[in-house]
RNA sequence: GGGCGCGUGGUGUAGCCUGGUUAACACAUCUCCCUGUCACGGAGAAGAUCGCCGGUUCAAAUCCGGUCGCGCCCGCCA
């Protein structure tokens, strides 16, 4: 009984009888000879058998034979198996497979999106997507050992957590023995992390599934994930060299042909971004049709504060945060915030990381001292009862001794998303979402019994 | 919430503007032929009441109105 070897295996086994599995990738069959492509998660190979079976495409079968060099005039280039080939001996079909709604080998792109997520699991056979996400889990696991080298802990937070009143809609989740009361689906683990380095990691990263209920786009998925880090006792600097190089070595590793553009990343301030580039995520590419290319920068010095829409009841402007009320105000602007002059102009100690034209990340150095935030949570008009029920555990947390700390997060679908030359990012996402937050594999979101609905409260 | 685009056999398109044969083509599917193909080739067959509803007309895939679905963009997204 012949133990099954990966296609990627039978290289180096010319000559020896081996038995291999997979799906029938093609057919081509001449009568007395046919041939079969066979795939496995490993590769693909030609195999020949003497008489025509009755073997149809995407048949799963496992397959025992000889493999044999090919002839010089009969090999196939375009394969890495294509100097080889299996002369079958026996053939076991594990399992017939229907017609497939659409056809496999090509790239997907010319496929109705609906058509494709709706049989998600058969689109992501497609080599394009293999690929996508082979390529996905090279950059995880480089930034994890990268990360873990560099004394990081990587650490779970939860995803049944509180609604917050600011940022983005939250997905909820009814409580069963909380009636009438809901947990929020986490829009990051912001206030988690910051919480850890109250409790002394110094250095925190996640994988970290995030959720926000706004309308989607090419680049936006209601489920997304986030590469999300924090560090204590570091300056904006030090997050930024870190994440530089982060970036950097990821990509000369998993991208060797990648080239960038400009190196370190240049530095453009958030007005000097908006007065030439008409925009806070420049485009700094000088060929637009070259992949390879990579044009990074760093965006910094973004105004804390804007106005809202709207006036508070007396007349006085509304204010809100352009990214993270966690952020502390940038090095020479702490009184200004502390006594809440000049709103409009104070800098937050905040940077985006910006690829060709996308932010692909965005941090801060917060604000580690529960006067400073509170601050902020007051010129954004939060009364003292909404800060307490809101941000009271932050605030209390902080008091307890926080060490300086700031980090940062990166869209990781996004980027890899443009690292792979996806327009979209559910090529990269395995499965993604429509447009109006559907799974349309799943058939969710979906209605829950009345017993369900009972149980929670909602009847 | 708003704007734009698309919807025709299993998949992708053509036809629509300028209404009129049996709705065309490619791939996939099925049958037959084929001993060196590699997205094999050849012969044949089956498969669409043109998203849905209504209107105009002798006649609607085609014109008009509505509706549904999908995608992209703006708003929104700390």
């Amino acid at each position: 009984m012949l133990e099954r070897i990966l296609i990627k295996n039978t290289l180096n086994q010319t000559g020896e009888k081996v038995k291999i599995a997979g799906r029938v990738g093609a057919r081509r069959d001449h009568g007395k000879l046919a041939f079969i492509d066979l795939i496995d998660c490993s590769g693909i190979l030609q195999v020949v058998l003497k008489e025509a079976e009755d073997l149809r495409l995407n048949d799963v079968i496992a397959i025992e034979g000889i493999i044999n060099k090919r002839p010089e005039n009969m090999i196939n280039k375009e394969i890495e198996t294509g100097g080889i080939e299996m002369q079958a001996e026996k053939i076991e079909i594990l399992n017939k497979a229907d017609t497939t709604p659409f056809e496999l080998n090509t790239d997907g792109h010319e496929v109705n999106e609906e058509i494709r997520l709706k049989y998600r699991y058969l689109d992501l056979r497609r080599n394009r997507l293999q690929k996508n996400f082979k390529i996905r889990h090279q950059i995880t696991r480089f930034i994890r050992n990268f990360l873990s080298e560099r004394d990081f802990t990587e650490i779970e937070t939860p995803l049944l957590t509180k609604s917050t009143p600011e940022g983005a809609r939250d997905y909820v989740v009814p409580s069963r023995l909380q009636p009438g009361k809901f947990y929020a689906l986490p829009q990051s683990p912001q206030q988690y992390k910051q919480l850890l380095m109250v409790a002394g990691f110094e250095k925190y990263f996640q994988i970290a599934k995030c959720f926000r209920d706004e309308d989607t786009r090419g680049d936006r998925q209601p489920e997304f994930t986030q590469l999300d880090m924090e560090m204590s006792f570091v300056g904006q600097e030090e997050v930024m060299k870190l994440n530089e190089e982060l970036v950097i070595e990821t990509i000369k590793n998993v991208y060797p042909d990648k080239k960038f553009l400009q190196l370190p990343f240049p530095r453009i301030s958030y007005k000097e971004a908006m007065e030439k580039y008409g925009t806070d995520r420049p485009d700094l590419r000088k060929d637009k049709n070259n992949q390879n290319e990579l044009a990074f920068c760093w965006v910094v010095d973004f105004p804390f504060f804007e106005k809202d829409k709207g006036l508070n009841p007396d007349g006085s402007p509304k204010w809100t945060f352009t990214h993270n009320p966690f952020s502390a105000a940038a090095p020479g602007w702490h009184e200004k915030l502390m006594k809440k002059k000049d709103i409009e102009k104070i800098i937050a100690a905040q940077y985006d990381i910006v690829l060709n034209g996308f932010e692909i990340g965005g941090g801060s150095i917060r604000n580690h001292k529960p006067e400073a935030l509170k601050k902020v949570l007051e010129i954004i008009g939060l009364k003292e009862k909404d800060i307490e029920e809101n941000f009271g555990h932050m605030l209390k947390a902080l008091a307890f001794g926080a060490p300086p700390h700031g980090g940062i997060a990166f869209g990781l679908d996004r980027f890899i998303a443009i690292l792979q030359n996806e327009p979209n990012i559910r090529e990269v996402i395995a499965f993604p979402k429509t447009g109006d937050g559907r799974d349309l594999m799943m058939n969710a979101p979906s209605e829950i019994t009345k017993e369900q609905l009972k149980e929670l409260g909602q009847l």
